[in-house]
Order: C-alpha cells, then structure tokens, then sequence
DNA sequence: TCTTGTTTTAGAATTATTATTGAAATGTAC
DNA sequence: GTACATTTCAATAATAATTCTAAAACAAGA
C-alpha cells in the first residue's frame, strides 16, 4: 500500500508543478528519489527497461528535461561526457571520486561564501562540485594516493 | 617584439612543466591566454585554422589534454554537451550566462566555505559554478526576467 | 465517442570527444 | 655524424551521449 500511496504523492508533486505525470515520467521520478547514486540517463534506462519493455531512451531524455525544467529534479554538470540527476532540489554539494566515478552529496553553508564580484549577476543556480578520492577507494588502493590535501584541513 | 616574447616565455612556461612546446600546444595555449571567454574546443579551433591551415580539431583536442594533464590550464565542466578551457589556474568561480552563454570568472572565498561532511575525502578540485544572467543580458532583454534573486542578496 | 493535443517509441542523425595509426621529430649509442 | 629506438604529432576513423523526426499510442474534454 505505502507504494501506491509513494507513487499518488508523487502525481500530486507533477501536478502541482504543472508537469502532467505520465507513467515514464512518474517512473523516472521514483527511481532517481529511490536511488541516490545520481544515475546517468542510460543508467536509468537499463534499470527501467524491465519493468517497461517498450521504454526508449528518448522517453528518458524527455522525461528528465520535462522534470528539470520543471525544477522537480536538477540536472549536474560534474562530468563533462555525460548529465547526471538528482531529485534533491535544496542546495547541496556534489562530490565526484576520480576513481570509483560515485557521486556523493554533501552538506554545504553557502552564506558564509563571499562573491562580490558578481553585483549586477542574476545567479539562479549555484554548483558547487568537488574532485578527489572517497574514503573507500582511498581504503582500497592506496597506489593513487598522490598529491591533495584533506578535505577537513580546508 | 612583445609578442615574440611572448611566446618565448609561453615555450618556458611549458618545458618547466615537462610539456614539449609544440607548435599547436603554444598556439592554444596563447589563445587560451588571450582570449578570457573560455572558448570551447570548437572556438579555438575555427580561431586558429587561419593562422594554422592544417590545424585538425583532433590537435586541439589533444593539445587542450597534454596542457590540462600538465596544471597549466584547466577544463571546466560546467556545460554539459560541451567543455570550457580556462587558463587561470588560482581558484576562482565561474559564472555562466543562461542566455548569451559567456562564462565569467568572479573572485571567491573558498575559506569561509563550511563542508564537515567531507571528513575522510581526499578533495582535490574544487569547482563553483554560478548560472544566471549576466549585467549585459539583463540590460538587452528584461523579457527574460523571471523569477529569482539578485547576486548581491546573497 | 470523436476530436485534439500530448507523450512515447524506434531509429536515424548529430555532435562532442576519443582511439588509432602512420609519419615526423627527437633522443641515444656507437 | 649515423643508425636505431622512442616519443609525439595530427588526420582519419570510430565512439558514445544526446537530440531529432515521424508515426503510433494515449489522455482529456466536448
């Protein structure tokens, strides 16, 4: 029952952003909220396509620019040959490792950030996306361990 | 003469950094010095297919690699069909204008930047990119003033 | 139910980027 | 300086993500 009652909740969120929720749509939306790994469009797709065998990768382009121009789901810009998506809309950061390819979010105080230089800039989005190696790949293979400094020295 | 200079300079520049000076490395790298809109690989390609006729977009692409791998400039990720070089390497922001599409640098305070929960993470890049609409849009088209906040409420 | 507009589908097309490969340049040992 | 090995370059070909197109399926209202 609670995953009928998930998915009603989540027709009444399209609805109340304007966004009519079609089965694809309501679909991609409860898999990007369910799995918080920041799926790629293709990741998406592989992991629908059993359950809707007649899904197309169109559908998922579609869906995902519909649910983000609707401000649903953001859209991140961390790697430079693929989108990612995220359906938490607050502000967070996004941490990417180098080595494994896992995206992680993370907390963040944007008010203490100073940028004057921008008077006059209409900001409507502000990314905040770091590099390095997460604690488990650091566990793993300590061969990458190059140059870097900690996160908690800064 | 300046220019000639110049371009020694860039050739030093280049070989304490381990990077053999080609021809097409300086040409890049020059342009990328130059130019502050953080062109594209296609845009520094149509910008020196002039002066260089036998300039293939493959050479830029692996010249823009060579340099990037060597810390003397960066790639910015901040589009996603596309990436942006930069030749700046301190620190600084980016800011990209949603309707002429230029990137702007601003100067930023990373220090008063709180993310506790990066505790164990090896950060080695940190990269802020702002999305709005610059002065200059703002002034031409108030058309596209939607909803949001100015910079300096932040 | 009929109409009208929207969504999905499948595959072709497009675009940014990468891999490959032969040629040229450079380095090294004699 | 010459011969050989190695690295680097740059052009073509290939790849992979994304978008486009046209047709079919669907949904909502009259």
């Amino acid at each position: 029952m609670r995953v009928v009652e998930f998915a009603r909740d989540l027709k009444e969120l399209l609805r109340s952003r304007g966004v009519r929720p079609s089965y694809v749509r309501l679909k991609v939306l409860q898999y990007l909220l369910t799995e918080k790994t920041h799926p790629t469009a293709e990741e998406i797709y592989r992991a629908l396509i059993s359950e809707i065998p007649t899904l197309s990768r169109a559908s998922v382009y579609n869906a995902l620019a519909v649910l983000s121009e609707a401000g649903v789901i953001q859209t991140l810009t961390i790697e430079r040959h693929e989108g990612r998506y995220d359906a938490k809309t607050e502000e967070h950061g996004h941490f990417q490792c180098e080595v494994c390819g896992r995206v992680y979010d993370f907390a963040v105080d944007f008010g203490f950030l100073r940028h004057e230089a921008l008077e006059g800039f209409l900001v409507r989005k502000r990314d905040l996306y770091f590099r390095g190696i997460c604690p488990e790949c650091r566990k793993g293979g300590e061969s990458h361990g190059k140059s870097g400094q900690d996160a908690s020295s800064w």
